[in-house]
RNA sequence: AGGUGAGUAGCUCAAUUGGCAGAGCGUCGGUCUCCAAAACCGAAGGUUGCGAGUUCGAUUCCCGCCUCACCUG
């Protein structure tokens, strides 16, 4: 029989990896970290990164696998976490995913198009015409060779412009003719999952009380020496939650309150994306959590309700 | 106490010579297939501090009051 897979969802704050690690103890598994964040090296107290001792104590994938200088991406991503659950099949243990990037969490659970990856040249050249001409040539040149494309795609969404520019090019084949799966349905491992969520409001509180704590076991100076590193962030690890904030305030543009009044603000924003990327999931059991509970009591409560693991 | 300035959306502020009260941020909803803690789209939200007056019409002009900030004693 199949090892146990288990992929516990929820907002930022919300409880997510402490359950894994005390599930991931009881049943002797280890951990799939599901964070485009916690993948960086170095960036530890504001990406809300497991403990020395806890990573010490369970194996965790995916944390820690590259340079804050590099970049990272879904693709990336989920090639390693297919080898990561290859390699635990084989072993016969428990498999733990936990993490708040619903994208990748969708990427998982779906898998992506098989096409091709993101090229930084040709992206960086569509973009600097893109500047240069202005984002209606680009939509216009999207709408001849791609006209679905160009239906789901808005004028002012110069991301998503260039990346389905860039496919063409790459392939000479329309992004749409890609996209198949997401949002099917249909999942790639047999997972049980799980979602962790607060009423609101004590949501909210949490996430204050979390970035208090950050600022308070030193945020602003891990930032500082990140920003000491001879190699400089790459563009997605200085534009992180509690980081870019941070950075703002140390370039003297704004005071220290409010840049962790904006990371509290920014919290907020990104926990109602994942709610609302978390909605289109489909096969999602959702705990209420009460202020009680704790991940050892709730992680109890789960493996007391066998149907979750059928494998032990 | 006297002087000056300001009171407009949850917050910061706009609004030509009086002419349908707006923006940014926040909030709420949504999109999302190799940057996603990103990027983008949409919506709600106002007795313009209170009261009276002039006027066809007042956020705007006149009068009184209240509140706040600064200055002077």
């Amino acid at each position: 029989m199949a090892a146990d897979m288990l992929l516990i969802m929820g907002c930022t704050a919300s409880g997510k990896s402490s359950l894994a690690f005390s599930l991931a103890q009881r049943l002797g598994g280890e951990i799939i970290s599901i964070d485009s964040m916690k993948v960086y090296r170095r960036m530890d107290i504001g990406t809300a990164k497991p403990s020395a001792d806890r990573l010490a104590a369970v194996k965790h994938h995916l944390i820690d696998v590259v340079e804050p200088s590099e970049s990272f991406s879904m693709g990336k991503f989920i090639e390693l976490a297919d080898k990561a659950i290859a390699e635990l099949q084989q072993a016969q243990r428990p498999i733990i995913a936990a993490g708040g990037t619903p994208m990748y969490i969708r990427g998982l659970l779906e898998g992506i198009f098989d096409g091709p990856g993101a090229d930084a040249e040709i992206r960086e050249r569509i973009k600097m015409e893109l500047d240069e001409r202005g984002p209606e040539a680009m939509y216009q040149r999207l709408a001849e060779i791609d006209p679905e494309a160009a239906r789901k795609i808005h004028l002012n969404d110069s991301r998503r412009i260039i990346r389905a520019l860039e496919v063409y090019e790459l392939t000479g084949k329309p992004i749409s003719s890609f996209h198949t799966h997401f949002r099917s349905g249909n999942y790639r491992y047999p997972w049980q999952l799980i979602g962790l969520r607060w009423e609101k409001e004590i949501g909210n509180r949490r996430i204050n009380a979390r970035v208090k704590k950050m600022v308070q076991d030193g945020l602003v100076g891990e930032v500082e020496s990140l920003l000491a590193e001879p190699e400089p962030l790459s563009e997605q690890a200085a534009v992180a939650l509690g980081y870019a904030e941070i950075i703002e305030h140390l370039q003297g543009k704004i005071s220290l309150e409010d840049a962790v009044e904006r990371v509290k603000i920014n919290s907020r924003r990104f926990a109602k994306g994942q709610r609302t990327w978390y909605r289109s999931f489909v096969g999602v059991n959702w705990i209420d959590l009460q202020e009680s509970d704790t991940a050892d009591s709730i992680a109890d409560r789960l493996i007391a309700e066998s149907r979750y693991f059928k494998g032990n």
